[in-house]
DNA sequence: GAATGTGAAGGTTTTCACAGCA
DNA sequence: TGCTGTGAAAACCTTCACATTC
């Protein structure tokens, strides 16, 4: 609409692929393998050449034509969009059992995320050290975040609490946040949060389960 | 195709929505709402309430024009769709990190998910108490989910040994698997296989974030 | 020959808009 | 009047198919 930068959309789905498409390639890479043709990338993730075409071509594609795309400059193409080529600095509200998890999950640190600062309400937990960190007090939420230039956030406290935190998160200035929580937060337009419901997935399965079972059940 | 039964295909996200739709009816039941219309339970969502009522009337609706829906009803009858209005039998592998803290996680217990058999390697582990569940050894992985008529089973271990865990797993003839490992596995055609990738939702978060920005300094 | 890059076709999902009912 | 239920339109996403390039 404002200038032409030559930018088509970049959908939902295609930035959803991206992080597959990263994670594939940073193993691949891993194995010495230097260029991979869109056919095999599609079956690593069950997807269709056609379309792994399309999404690489959203960021003005560099394949070989008669090849494929040479491993090590896609991953780091697609880390730069996705802005995993840098480190974010990224703070955990909650440790308990899935908070404490997180802090030790080596995925992110491995993908450029590193938790830095922990904080908790919790009395027995404060001043404590958590896999290394030190874990605060939530009454300083709002300095804490501001004096270590938090980018983003992880939420991982109950869910009759987690909108007052978010509250205070947006306060503080953080404009990225992930939520474990089980509810819906509100926050202004210009904060991102994304909410990671870990019952979805299973609900998906007995769904699919259940409706497996009525075909099976139906067919001849 | 075969048989008209009446049903259209329900669509992948209209299934996601019906876990957000019976989480939010829950909490509304709760505080002993009756009826609810499409546009409150859309706004809940952040969806549109022409969404909500097309997601309803795939199963034969049964809201009352110019109220809206009876809040019981509806969340039994998303329960019914999803499976949810039973006990499914879950089993956990590996109690790292993710695996022990899914185990305490008391929304999967909410939603009839109960888990009562975990696995894992760490002889330091086995035939200890995690949480009140006994920790068997993953040799007796067949053994055990069979004899102990496992629907659904949990992955969180090192990617590097998650494909030969859902080997065994599928052979043991349980045909719905939730893989917590970074990697992607393999299983036949009648299995039901979800993958929940947390990086994925941060990676979302980044590439929003450096998006942001760069309309920001962009704009006038 | 082998594989990319991409308009165009095809399919699916969402939104619109309004008839119909409490 | 207020809100559902739903065909039809619009938007969006995926796949096809082929010209193009190495």
């Amino acid at each position: 609409m404002a200038a032409d930068d030559g930018k088509k959309k970049i959908s939902e789905s295609t930035i959803q692929r991206l992080s597959l498409y990263y994670r594939v390639l940073s193993i691949l890479e891993k194995e010495n393998i230097k260029t991979i043709s869109s056919k095999e990338l599609a079956k690593h993730e069950k997807l269709t050449p056609a379309q792994v075409r399309k999404d690489l071509s959203f960021f003005g594609s560099f394949g070989t034509r008669g090849l494929g795309y040479p491993v090590t400059e896609l991953k780091n193409r697609i880390a730069t969009i996705l802005g995993l080529d840098r480190e974010w600095k990224v703070a955990m509200v909650g440790v308990g059992n899935i908070g404490s998890a997180l802090v030790g999950y080596k995925e992110f640190q491995r993908h450029g995320f590193s938790i830095n600062m922990i904080f908790d309400n919790d009395q027995r937990k404060i001043g404590s050290n958590h896999k290394g960190i030190l874990v605060s007090d939530i009454a300083n939420l709002k300095e804490g975040l501001r004096e270590n230039n938090i980018d983003i956030v992880i939420i991982a406290v109950p869910a009759t609490v987690a909108q007052y935190i978010v509250d205070d998160i947006v306060e503080a200035g953080v404009s990225g946040i992930l939520n474990f929580a089980p509810i819906n937060l509100k926050v202004p337009e210009n904060v991102i949060l994304r909410n990671e419901n870990m019952s979805m997935e299973l609900e998906h399965i007995s769904f699919s389960l259940v409706n497996r079972e009525s075909i099976t059940a139906t067919k001849e």
